[in-house]
DNA sequence: CATCTTTATGAAATTTTCTTACAAATTTGC
DNA sequence: GCAAATTTGTAAGAAAATTTCATAAAGATG
């Protein structure tokens, strides 16, 4: 498992720090960045504690002292997470909202990354290995998403293809069989037109691979859930996140393929890429 | 343009520095990370010079000090750990490639986030708002990306669609004219049809967005350009994250459109939503 | 090659920053 | 309501960093 951001350590320990290093988890988690540049006394002036409690805080979260602290949240920074609960309100300016909804967008990416179960990964990277046949299908917006997979696995040289159109995906579903595979793309795993072409798809006799919500109906009818919990969309104005997430996911499923290929498979990548090169302008330079 | 890594930087001013500087130097880029968490006693006697002299050296690079020179350089390691070394490698199993893609994936993030132009954005949401007709086009992967832009941006009760068929492009883009936006999604920005059918949708007087590299052929036609430069792609195993990036900029314009509207335009948004509950199994819990 | 000028360097003092020890205050358990 | 445990701050002192200034080295000039 990935090791978790500081400041997210940080926050996530939040409601159980005492009074004065919560103050100063405050003071640290508004703007870290300025924390990694001030002195422990204008910290602690800040946060409107003694400096030995600055000093107790920053031990408490496994650095040697002030110091050593500041090194951690800096390096915590570079790394391009930032604290999670920013939500866009109305009277944001294009200044705040877009920082804002990268950064949200960051932290669903790190939270799957840390949470994701390899294991899985690797069943469905075995399975569509072995496939006969893949067939992407979403609906809505995850139907994106498997357009760009069937772009993605193509390249594989696999029989592959992707579907919007639930009656397509009927028949699909229903002609099928072994060795095939059915991999559903969505985000609340409760949609019931997939559904039900995922139980037809699994009572011919085909893989059924979701890529959906834990604890959804589409989860337990799949041969192998690649489980994805991104928050619900609360906010009015955040974005869905988790067809992003998907598609991340979908290129480590890509990778763990090319890589269990072998390299003598290279070369049939690098065919394509060049079969694009005629169709663009030199790059001059 | 990428800000260049301070280790890089000292090791081109390697032959320029002074007898006792070059010392200094040395000793970092010997340990640069031994040399985040030392002294400057330490580092000064390591390095066999006077302490003062190591506090010139950090001074020359544009630091406050020598603690604000740590800080950098602590920040330099992150960043280039995770640029240089953190390529998907044959070897890699689930448990290493895994968390390396979704690095990547977010560093490209991070790193657009802090470089959009916020300027432009607010441009570009202006001339969406205003539009007569929207339409995204794309190509391969970037056809995916204006799929899910019409997904999106059709909520808002624009008159907007997406087409990834060329011919379609073409005549779209000549039959269109003064109030039609033509927004082109393209990673490198020199593919020739993309190209061709966004100069013949300048011609007709129509607004041209492009969503591309910086120095292309689309962005140099575009009436606004969204410039994404992310790395080139030079591993074979490593995934196009500039996709990824897209989707999230389309993600932004979609929210500075919402906040535009103004609060009364939620209600729409809200029916839209409900719209899609009678397709869903219910969740219990 | 002597002398002046510039530049580089370090010793020591000063200042800033951090840590520790301990006592006061607060909370908790009984 | 009192003792123990925990939390917090004061103040001292330790450590680290910076500045000042003197000296040494290198370079320029006649």
């Amino acid at each position: 498992m990935h090791t978790q951001n500081l400041i997210n350590i940080i926050a996530d320990q939040l409601p159980e720090l005492n009074k004065s290093e919560s103050k100063v988890a405050q003071v640290i988690l508004a703007d870290p960045d300025r924390a990694t540049s001030s002195s422990i006394a204008a910290l602690a002036k800040a946060a409107g504690v003694s400096e030995p409690s600055v000093n107790r805080f920053c031990k408490r979260f496994n650095a040697a002292g002030f110091p050593d602290f500041k090194l951690k949240l800096a390096k915590a920074l570079v790394s391009g997470v930032r604290f999670v609960n920013r939500n866009v309100d109305p009277e944001d300016d294009v200044s705040s909202y877009t920082p804002k909804i990268f950064d949200s967008t960051i932290n669903n990416l790190a939270m799957v990354r840390d949470r994701i179960s390899h294991s899985i990964v690797n069943q469905v990277v075995d399975k569509l290995i072995q496939a006969k046949r893949i067939y992407f299908f979403g609906l809505g917006a995850s139907g994106s998403v498997a357009r760009d997979a069937e772009n993605k696995f193509f390249r594989f040289n696999l029989p592959v293809s992707f579907h919007d159109d639930v009656l397509m995906q009927r028949m699909l579903a229903s002609t099928g069989g072994t060795g095939d595979v059915f991999f559903f793309i969505s985000h609340t795993g409760r949609t019931k037109e997939v559904v039900e072409v995922a139980e037809i798809a699994k009572a011919n006799g085909s893989t059924v691979i979701g890529l959906t919500a834990p604890d959804s109906p589409l989860a337990s009818i799949s041969s192998v859930t690649l489980e994805v919990e991104v928050p619900e969309n609360t906010d009015e104005y955040m974005p869905m996140t988790s067809r992003i997430v998907h598609l991340v996911i979908l290129d480590v499923l890509a990778t763990g393929v090319t890589l269990r290929r072998g390299p003598d498979f290279l070369p049939h990548l690098e065919k394509i890429k060049n079969s694009l090169k005629s169709t663009r302008y030199i790059k001059d330079s």
